[in-house]
DNA sequence: GTAAATTAGTTGGGTACAAAACCAATTTCG
DNA sequence: CGAAATTGGTTTTGTACCCAACTAATTTAC
C-alpha cells in the first residue's frame, strides 16, 4: 500500500505455483550489468523512502535540497541555487513561491541590481530545516547502513564523479 | 549549450574576481556528504547524457529499458513490465500506446485471461532495439571509464542493494 | 550615450511519473 | 452457483521537471 510498484515484483513470494503466462521471474538482459539504469532504480527508490520520512513535515524532498541550501548560504540567488541544486531555475519559480507562501523563506529585491533576489530563511523556515534534517539523517543512516560504513565513501565519491564527468566526456 | 544547469556551477572558473552578490562557490553543508542528494545528481546526470546519446534514433530513454524487457521477456504483461521496470502500471499506458502507435511492439489479448495484453516486439521494434543498445553501450562505456573497472561491479551491487532494500528496512 | 548582448527571473508548453478511482475479467468462498 | 475479493489495465488528477520564449535590468561596445 505504501510505495508498491518498487518495492520488488510486488506479487511473488508466494509459495504456490503458477501458471502465470510470462513472467515469474524476469530476464534483464543486459539491463542487469547496466549501470544507469539501477542508478535509476536505486534513486527512486531511495527518493521514495525519503517522501515517507518527510510526509511527517508535509514538505517535499524536493524542498528540503533547496532549503537547506538557502540556510547555508544566506542571500543567494535563484539561479546560484538552480545551479547547486542540479535543477533548471524556471523548476525552483513555483518552489520559491511556494517556501514563501508558507513563510518559509524572504525573497528581497538586491538594491544593487533589481533583477534579482536574494533568499533568506525565516525563523520558521529555519526551524522545519532542523525537523527535516532530522528525517534526512534517518534517512540516510538507513542508506549507510545498506552500503555499509567501509564503501560508503568511495561510493560517494564515485556518484560525484559520475555527476561532474559524465555528458562532458565526448 | 548541451546540458547547461547540471553541470556545476555553470559559471565559475573564470579567472576574474567577482562581486558578484552571495555566490562563486555554494556551501553545501550536510548536503555534501547526503548519499540521497548525490544519487539524485549521478541520475539526472547519467539521465540527460543518454538522452544526448539517443536522440539520433529519436526515442526517450525511458523507452528503451522498456524495449529491451520486452525483446527479453516475449508475452510479458504490463504489470510485470512495470514491476521489472520500477514504474507504476499506469506510467506504462501512454508509453506502450505509444510503442504500438509506431508499430514497435504488439499487444495481444491473452485468451486465457482476457484482461491482460502480451507484448511482443515488432521486427521494427527488434532492429530499434538493436540501434539503441549501440546508443547505450555508448553510454555506459563512458559511465565505466569514470567509475572505473575496478570498482565497477561493486558500485553496482550496493545500487541494487539500494534498490531492493531501501524503505523495506524499518 | 545608445544599440546590442547578457543576465535574473517568469511563463507556457510538453514529458514523465505516481496515486487513487475506476472498469472489466477472474478467482475465491460461502 | 453467485457475491465478494483480487487482478490487469486505463483514466484522471496532480507534481516535478526541462526547454524555449519572453520581460526587465544591466553590462558591453561602439
Amino acid at each position: 500500500m505504501k510505495q508498491d510498484s518498487l518495492s520488488r515484483s510486488a506479487e511473488a513470494d508466494t509459495a504456490s505455483p503458477r501458471k502465470n503466462a510470462a513472467n515469474e521471474h524476469v530476464d534483464f538482459g543486459q539491463l542487469a550489468n547496466w549501470v544507469g539504469f539501477h542508478l535509476r532504480l536505486a534513486q527512486t527508490a531511495s527518493f521514495q523512502a525519503f517522501v515517507q520520512e518527510a510526509r511527517s513535515v508535509d514538505l517535499s524532498p524536493g524542498r528540503f535540497a533547496t532549503l537547506l541550501l538557502i540556510g547555508r548560504n544566506p542571500g543567494i540567488s535563484q539561479t546560484a541555487l538552480a545551479a547547486a541544486n542540479g535543477r533548471d531555475k524556471s523548476t525552483l519559480t513555483p518552489i520559491l513561491e511556494d517556501l514563501e507562501r508558507r513563510g518559509l523563506i524572504v525573497r528581497e529585491k538586491v538594491k544593487t541590481d533589481r533583477r534579482s533576489y536574494q533568499l533568506t530563511l525565516t525563523d520558521a523556515g529555519k526551524k522545519m530545516l532542523d525537523q527535516l534534517t532530522v528525517c534526512a539523517k534517518r534517512h540516510d543512516d538507513n542508506l549507510d547502513r545498506i552500503i555499509g560504513a567501509k564503501d560508503r565513501a568511495k561510493f560517494l565519491k564515485i556518484l560525484q564523479k559520475i555527476a561532474a564527468e559524465v555528458g562532458r566526456g565526448e
